[in-house]
DNA sequence: TAGCTTTGATGCTATAAAACATACAGCGAA
DNA sequence: TTCGCTGTATGTTTTATAGCATCAAAGCTA
């Protein structure tokens, strides 16, 4: 059962949400054009290669973005919190998705018309200066990415998905355990490493008393180390 | 000495620049909020962590963006020609450089001021949406490298490099030859592997017949083998 | 409850690629 | 000319990590 912190409400009252900055009546209209899905978890919302169908803000629940690669062998590309945006640049591209959306947890999903977005939303400069904005921090993380990915070794990565988890989740009451609870798989597919290799690297991290795990639970006990083990590589 | 194919005049006429679509008044404007920089064979025109101060179009030459990594290690982000963005991303983005740009050959590189982009034309919604477009695909681009540079073997990675080349220079008159003359440093930047790794695979490839290699000038004699080569990873 | 499946943990082996070493050609400067 | 310097080429060694096998524990379901 969710039990949502944020709601569709927020999707226009939010200021962290990117319509906040619309007209009054454009926020009125925007309500004529959503719809609400619900997902359980481990679900597809879209797959790579689909046409975009729509312009998506996750209202609750968390998601992970991949593309398969070689083999088969999935790469997570992001992960999504509410309120984030999902499939958007396939959208604007005006391209299929060359990723794969799923829900890592039960989730709440608002599609919005892509004839609101163009037509709407996107003649509001404000609007579309947001969006640029967007788009540009986030292929700056991308090529960031591409970079560590192939460039550190399996600790660096494995220490960079770590704090990449605490920034975009955060931290439970405890101020230590991540709020993200994801299979030894996914932090694999997160680092660009093996499961095995994952496992191993946890376990050497948790004897070296920078983390601790309890299944899925991580709590991360030196923050500073962790930096330190990603910076170097 | 330049002969360039592409001049300033370019800028606001040919169809590929992205001023094209502004309206004469814009475009006349344009004029008093530009300048033009000369640049040498190996110039940086800017650095990694630099505070981007204009809005850059390439109007001669070729440039090489590239982000160190660990151990200084470069990985060569994109190659732009004629008519392509330097530096837009980190200036929409409001953020420093993430990248640090060199001129590959003598170079001309046209500044726009940010008081232009952001006051002229990108109250234009037709040009920031051109903007979304280009940074949407960019985006695109950037993760799908992210999967194969750290997926692929290093014959898919140099395989694919020497596609990428093809797509953006094109080939000499003779149909076959690159238009891009790189050293094997920066083919191995290109590729995430060493110096030594491309010069091997470089020579493996000959002796496969599928390029033909003469100092710089790289020959593609079997462009579908390329392509399975690449594919397959 | 028992049996099946999934996930996590760990050791071993094979291998891709980095690192290192060396050589040589071309080129500009002294 | 000789001396370095840079870029290219190639052989050898070392290392990081993927791949595989095995086992334990947990979770599911019939």
């Amino acid at each position: 059962m969710l039990n949502s912190e944020i709601g569709l409400r927020d999707l226009v009252d939010n200021p962290k949400s990117i319509f906040y900055l619309l007209g009054q009546e454009d926020k009125d209209e925007l309500q004529h054009h959503i719809s609400l899905s619900h997902y359980k978890k481990n679900e597809f919302i879209y797959k790579e290669g689909d046409k975009p169908n729509g312009f998506l803000v996750l209202i609750d629940g968390k998601v992970k973005i991949f593309k398969e690669g070689v083999g088969g062998r999935e790469q997570i590309i992001r992960m999504t919190k509410p309120l984030g945006l999902i499939g958007y640049r396939a959208l604007l591209g005006d391209e299929t998705h060359n990723g794969s959306a799923v829900t890592l947890e039960e989730s709440l999903v608002c599609t919005i018309s892509p004839d609101f977005i163009f037509n709407r939303a996107l003649k509001n400069t404000d609007f579309s200066f947001k969006i640029i904005r967007k788009l540009s921090r986030e292929l700056g993380f991308s090529n960031a990415r591409t970079v560590t990915l192939t460039q550190k070794h399996i600790r660096g990565r494995l220490a960079e998905s770590l704090i990449l988890l605490k920034d975009k989740y955060g931290f439970e009451n405890d101020g230590t355990t991540l709020k993200a609870f994801l299979s030894r798989e996914d932090i694999a597919n997160l680092s660009n490493m093996t499961t095995s290799n994952a496992i191993r690297t946890l376990s050497t991290f948790a004897s070296e008393k920078v983390i601790a795990i309890d299944g899925r639970k991580i709590r991360i006990l030196d923050a500073n180390r962790l930096e330190r083990i990603s910076k170097l590589g």
